[in-house]
DNA sequence: ATGGTTGTCATACAA
């Protein structure tokens, strides 16, 4: 049966209630995973989704910045929350979806919120890119330490890195932007091959086809000069290969009225 | 080479 996970950086889901509505109503995948909420857990806009049979929530903010959120219509077996760099930033959840689920029991879902990293790509001049590359490597580090035992895996989130040559409008351009630099493209790559996962929308749309994500508030016009980068992601493990069937990016979020800077990204699998 | 926009919270900072 069709499996469909969504993840999407709202940039305040409490500014964008509406947008999202709009989305669950018109997609309702099984599975949303939000980023940059930028609510505490106590103002969290839980009736909402709950109107929409998105009954399992979870989720994990503080105020002002970050957060990350978990919303399905399938059963919660557990959830986890990991800190990153020793910081209370809220930027991961996971969950394990219940055995007593209808599709996708047993799945475990990760979702991240990687540090943007600042303007400078140096990490002696910009403690955020320093961030950034301290997070990516502890993320390599769990990812390679739990390869062996990985099955029915999916990670997905705002990894703030758009790893290949054609995530970006101008590969040249952006070499030395942060986010599409070699230093953070090798990483993400590495931390990818040594978790054992596979980019699930890659391995449905191969390069060179221009794919992305995330289109700048600070474009005159964004569709006009369409300077994107494909900085959200979802990936998979190896042993679900064979149930990948299908993606969709909805660019069109883009240029709904008072915009997050992401579009939703969909996959869906055969579980 | 530079600045461009947005959200949150307070008029700065992160993205």
């Amino acid at each position: 049966m069709a499996f469909r996970i969504t993840t999407w950086n709202i940039n305040s889901v409490r500014l964008r209630i509406n947008l999202v509505v709009r989305f669950l109503k018109e997609h309702a995948p099984d599975v949303l995973c939000l980023q940059e909420t930028k609510c505490p857990n106590d103002q969290f806009p839980l009736g909402e989704f709950r109107k929409l049979g998105y009954g399992s929530i979870a989720i994990k903010g503080q105020k002002g910045y970050n957060g990350v959120a978990i919303l399905s219509r399938l059963p919660f077996a557990s959830m986890d929350a990991v800190n990153y760099c020793d910081k209370e930033d809220c930027r991961h959840m996971s969950v394990v979806i219940g055995q007593d689920a209808r599709r996708a029991a047993g799945l475990t879902i990760h979702n991240f919120y990687v540090p943007a990293g600042g303007d400078l790509p140096d990490p002696a001049l910009n403690v955020k890119f320093a961030h950034k590359l301290a997070f990516l490597g502890q993320l390599e580090a769990l990812a390679s330490a739990g390869r062996e035992q990985r099955r029915a895996e999916i990670i997905v989130g705002d990894l703030n890195v758009a790893p290949l040559e054609h995530d970006v409008w101008s590969h040249k351009q952006l070499l030395d932007v942060v986010s599409h630099t070699p230093i953070e493209t090798e990483t993400l790559t590495r931390i990818r091959l040594g978790g054992g996962w596979k980019d699930s929308v890659r391995d449905l749309e191969p390069e060179p086809k221009k794919v992305y994500t995330w289109w700048s508030y600070r474009a005159a016009d964004w569709e006009a000069s369409n300077r994107g980068r494909r900085l959200d992601h979802v990936w998979h493990s190896d042993d679900l290969s064979p149930a990948l069937q299908s993606y969709e990016i909805l660019q069109e979020a883009r240029g709904w009225e008072r915009p997050s800077d992401h579009v939703p990204l969909t996959v869906t699998y055969d579980l």
